[in-house]
DNA sequence: CCTCCACCAGCAGGATCCGCACCGTGCCCC
DNA sequence: GGGGCACGGTGCGGATCCTGCTGGTGGAGG
């Protein structure tokens, strides 16, 4: 499961983002109201609605716009009744105030992605030229062709795929498909190589010297 | 929207009674868990744990059993963290603690039934492939054949069949199956094992090496 | 009391990934 | 036009991760 904190405090962010990670669960990082809107898609949003950039109600409703079964569980310090009316009309699905414990936390987790199993799921598709890609099933096929490809191979074509026709950065597709921005230098490379080598037209995903790669779009 | 108010005490079941009325809920009252089981069908239950004759959270369990789409809201002067963990751990969607205001309750309603507006409808017969489930009678046909599965072995190939054809995350079928993501790694692995030798053809259900399964739709 | 089911290890075979080294090529500057 | 340099591509071997079995144990239910 992923998830999605967005938090300024680095501290509590550390701490949080460390316990949750003990426990299973993949954590992305945000710490500005730019950064949470533009993360990678995940199962669930961490969100403390004071920011610095903004207003995290704002991150709430945009986030809530963009998917119905995203579950979103609104974090603050500010425990007064109106606040936490606030947040559980902006569309948040539950609300913790701090402090609060990791037990409890925990459990409020594991409700509200429970209950967003049982939402409908919104099936993905994205088509860039001759390669379609099925985000729910995690099949790929080009030019009606099915091609099998690894996990880390079909991650970094996701990253691509997010954007067609968009030079990705590096940096983005070592976010995307690991996680983390310190890698081998030649560790996207590998994959890009391989994934060209398994799409059959190499042409397909295109280098964009200095800065990525770019999915052909038409 | 019908709710369902469990509360054993009298005055605080006339007085919330009547708040949810006014705002234009209809309500139906039970004051003991034999009357709450038997009670017509509703939109939301607010559940007050302690009861005269009985545990609520047997309740809870009992409600969320028949309906994974019901809205349930749990109340109790326990407000301890152990009671809460334990109150959103046996399925409820939300948990508010005595006293609360009517302002809050209202919000926490309204957020529960926005989430149950997103819910799927439940399926009574979903059909995969050759693969038959009534989820009612729990019972599965393969090609015709009917296949006698253990509780587990069911509740793991319907966590697959909500969603023919699409890669579920291992940790989303121990969500579905079990209740939680904390759990032995090869658990589902096992019953996995043992429901593809019971549904014959070992294929119908796809390994997605590192991230879970999928039931063959075509 | 007995049977069946769920769960927990341990194990072995692969698939996958990664780091390294080397090669090819485009770009820039002279 | 030529040379150097930085960047990207590729092949390979080992380490690692993942998965599917098998057997044994505890417990719930009949």
């Amino acid at each position: 499961m992923r998830i999605l904190l967005v938090e300024d405090d680095r501290r509590v962010a550390a701490a949080l983002s460390s316990a949750l990670t003990r426990r299973g669960y993949e954590v992305e990082h945000a710490a500005t109201v730019a950064a949470a809107l533009s993360a990678a898609p995940c199962d669930l949003v961490l969100l403390d609605l004071t920011l610095p950039d903004g207003d995290g109600t704002d991150v709430c409703r945009e986030l809530r716009r963009r998917s119905s079964q995203l579950g979103i569980i609104a974090v603050t310090a500010r425990g007064e009744e109106r606040d936490r009316v606030l947040g559980l009309r902006l569309g948040a699905d539950d609300y913790v105030v701090k402090p609060f414990s990791m037990v409890e936390l925990q459990a409020r987790i594991e409700a509200v992605l429970r209950r967003a199993a049982h939402t409908a799921p919104e099936r993905h598709l994205i088509e860039a030229g001759a390669v379609r890609i099925d985000v729910a099933a995690r099949t790929v096929t080009v030019a009606g062709r099915t091609v099998t490809l690894t996990r880390k191979e079909f991650d970094v074509l996701l990253s691509l795929a997010r954007q067609p026709g968009v030079a990705v950065p590096r940096d983005r597709i070592l976010l995307d498909a690991w996680g983390t921005t310190w890698a081998d230098r030649h560790t996207v490379e590998v994959h890009v190589g391989s994934l060209r080598g398994k799409l059959g037209d190499a042409r397909l995903v295109e280098t964009v010297r200095g800065v990525g790669y770019r999915l052909r779009d038409a």
